[in-house]
RNA sequence: GCGCCCGUAGCUCAGCUGGAUAGAGCAUCGGCCUUCUAAGCCGGCGGUCCCAGGUUCGAAUCCUGGCGGGCGCGCCA
């Protein structure tokens, strides 16, 4: 909430009480709001139940909230239609609080004091035995967006990458090079041959059922823990692909706190099943071992350990949600990881409610939609990697950054620097059509829509910053000095100073609910609020008052789309 | 079969947790570059908010029941 939002709801709550109400009963009622439409006023207010707690029909209880809030230095008016109060405030008002405040760098849009929250985040975690394809990139883009967002806050984050490095699919990659690998392939292209070497292991374990039974005898025996053959394999292809995997994280500019994969959890999942027997729910059926789940109202058990003694995925979760409390004491520990893995989440917080286990509290699942490619009959249908029809995401983004090169080539030749900011500009609108709609939708895979650079999209928002810097960089780079700034020569910046000041509610809204797309969803809003403003409000060729108002408003609106990009994991280039 | 998710304009989606006349982008049609980047701006067209009940002063939003699509349901992750 802005320091302006504040004193309208303490001016509101003071009108309420002298107008007989319990202030403490009144104040959860007093639910300030932008109003349907801007016209209306720039804060409203529907009275309805205030107006039920005092007994009046709403429309007088408005109108006599509306004469109670008298105009004072911030409020320029509060008029009542019918049930609800509208408010206004000073132009110049929004226009000293918004710019000093981000001029400053001051919560809630600049970064915030700790706040003692501690939130771990468990993102991308890909199954490092597979290609990195466009799948794996929603866990990764949002993980990333939900680091940063916390972080902003004043959240202490633990970004962490669980990688998937251990289990039966490394086990069946291992079984396919140990049968048919050649190492001098492997280093050639690492992502590119485990691809194929995935593909080889399904046809030919479709013809061979043994395959996978030796795959889980090789997997029994790195999990033995002793040094042999097994255990050299797994080592050798993990650095490989962990090696691999970097090329896509740095191009997305995504970085971990740690890197603690399944592996990691090796020597630590039989204290985990020592803890889950010692709260006596362990129990034994058909030779493996389980913890029911019937009285937290899920029906199906939950394995921790299969018949032939190896472990599961379960039990290398459950060991990580330990270490990690022990380790970091997490007030929140989010798993960013595909809805299709919901019963698995709502199985391990089951688990360690019912272990009685404070931890639980912590555990929340933020699922997220599939990424959907068209069919040839122009249905959406899911990605399958196993067909081998899976998209790596480096050609995705290649295809992108050609786009935008030609873009450039067009529209800006004299750019310098053309390749740097293609690979900005062109990443960026692959993770920004990502990041733009609600998490759990699945997203449609559309070409043409991903390489049309106009409207809600990354070049969008980024060609909103880009012009802005461009008049600073004209006006010969010195910003005057916010303090001494007549404000009333910003009364027709009102949209954007009210988007502007919307920025922190929408950080928290989407720290709260684990969704980055109100972050994304406000730029597009701020950007475009931009694009209207500069059309016919020309900062260089002002009078010298208006002109250096506008330069500080130029510059504050830089400074926060930049933050908000910042936010979702994109860069903002000075010219494109 | 059971559980969960989704259903809003031709297409892709918002809709701030129940409020005012349901909003954007794409597509389409029309207008705007002698001044800070036209990857832009302004306007037109376009709606049975899947259907039927219910709760409420008020429902796209909450509840029940359908329909359509998707995901999941013990030794994979």
């Amino acid at each position: 909430m802005t320091d302006l939002h504040q004193h309208l709801r303490e001016r509101v709550l003071a009108a309420v009480g002298e107008m007989g109400l319990d202030r403490d009963v009144a104040d959860p009622l007093v639910r300030l709001g932008p109003p349907k439409n801007r016209d209306h006023g720039d804060v409203a207010l529907g009275s309805f139940q205030l107006a039920k707690l005092a007994g009046e029909p709403p429309p007088a209880f408005a109108d006599a909230l509306a004469t109670k809030v008298a105009p004072d230095d911030v409020i320029e008016s509060a008029e009542a239609a019918g049930p609800f109060v509208n408010f206004r405030f000073r132009r110049a008002a929004m226009a000293r609080e918004v710019l000093t405040a981000v001029c400053v760098d001051a919560a809630p849009y600049g970064r915030a004091a700790e706040n003692g929250q501690v939130v771990c985040i468990d993102f991308s975690s890909p199954n490092i035995a597979k290609p990195f394809h466009i799948g794996h990139m929603r866990s990764t883009v949002l993980g990333n967006a939900l680091c940063r967002i916390h972080r902003h806050l004043g959240a202490k984050v633990h970004g962490i990458n669980h990688l998937g490095d251990w289990g039966m699919p490394f086990a069946k990659m291992m079984t396919a090079y140990m049968r048919f690998g050649d190492e001098q392939a492997l280093h050639e292209s690492p992502m590119r041959y485990m691809f194929e070497l995935y593909k080889r292991y399904g046809k030919e374990a479709e013809a061979d059922p043994a395959l996978d039974a030796e795959a889980a005898a090789h997997f029994k025996a790195l999990e033995s823990g002793e040094d042999n053959e097994q255990r050299r394999m797994w080592q050798l292809l993990r650095e490989e692909s962990l090696q691999a995997f970097q090329g896509p994280y740095g191009r997305l500019g995504v970085s971990f706190d740690h890197i603690t994969g399944e592996s990691f959890f090796e020597d630590k999942m039989e204290a985990a099943m020592a803890r889950v027997e010692a709260a006596g729910v362990l129990e034994e059926s058909e030779g493996a071992e389980v913890v029911t789940l019937k009285e937290q109202g899920i029906k199906v058990p939950c394995l921790l350990r299969k018949s032939d003694g190896t472990t599961l995925y379960h039990t290398r979760d459950l060991a990580a949600a330990f270490y990690r409390e022990q380790q970091y004491r997490p007030t929140r520990i989010l798993y960013v990881v595909g809805a299709e893995q919901k019963l698995h989440f709502a199985q391990l917080k089951a688990v360690l409610t019912k272990m009685d286990e404070p931890v639980a509290d912590a555990v929340e699942h933020v699922p997220f939609g599939l990424v959907l490619s068209k069919g040839p009959e122009g249905k959406w249908e899911k990605f399958a990697s196993r067909s081998g029809n899976a998209v790596f995401l480096d050609e995705i983004l290649d295809e992108a950054v050609n786009k935008v090169r030609q873009v450039i080539a067009e529209k800006n030749p004299e750019l310098e620097d053309p390749q740097q900011v293609a690979e900005q500009v062109g990443v960026s609108a692959i993770v920004f059509n990502d990041l733009k709609n609600g998490r759990i939708k699945d997203v449609k895979f559309d070409w043409d829509a991903m390489l049309n650079f106009e409207g809600e999209t990354g070049p969008y928002v980024q060609y909103a910053c880009a012009r802005l810097s461009s008049i600073l960089r004209k006006a010969g780079g010195d910003v005057p000095d916010v303090a001494s700034v007549d404000f009333t020569h910003l009364a027709d910046a009102e949209n954007v100073l009210l988007t502007m000041m919307g920025f922190g509610a929408a950080v928290q809204r989407a720290a709260d609910q684990s969704e980055p797309s109100v972050v994304t969803n406000y730029t597009i809003a701020l950007a475009g609020e931009i694009h209207s403003y500069l059309v016919d409000h020309h900062v260089l060729g002002a009078d010298p008052a208006v002109r250096d108002a506008r330069l500080v408003l130029v510059d504050a609106a830089r400074k926060l789309l930049t933050t908000g990009l910042h936010l979702i994991g994109i860069p903002a280039p000075a010219r494109m």
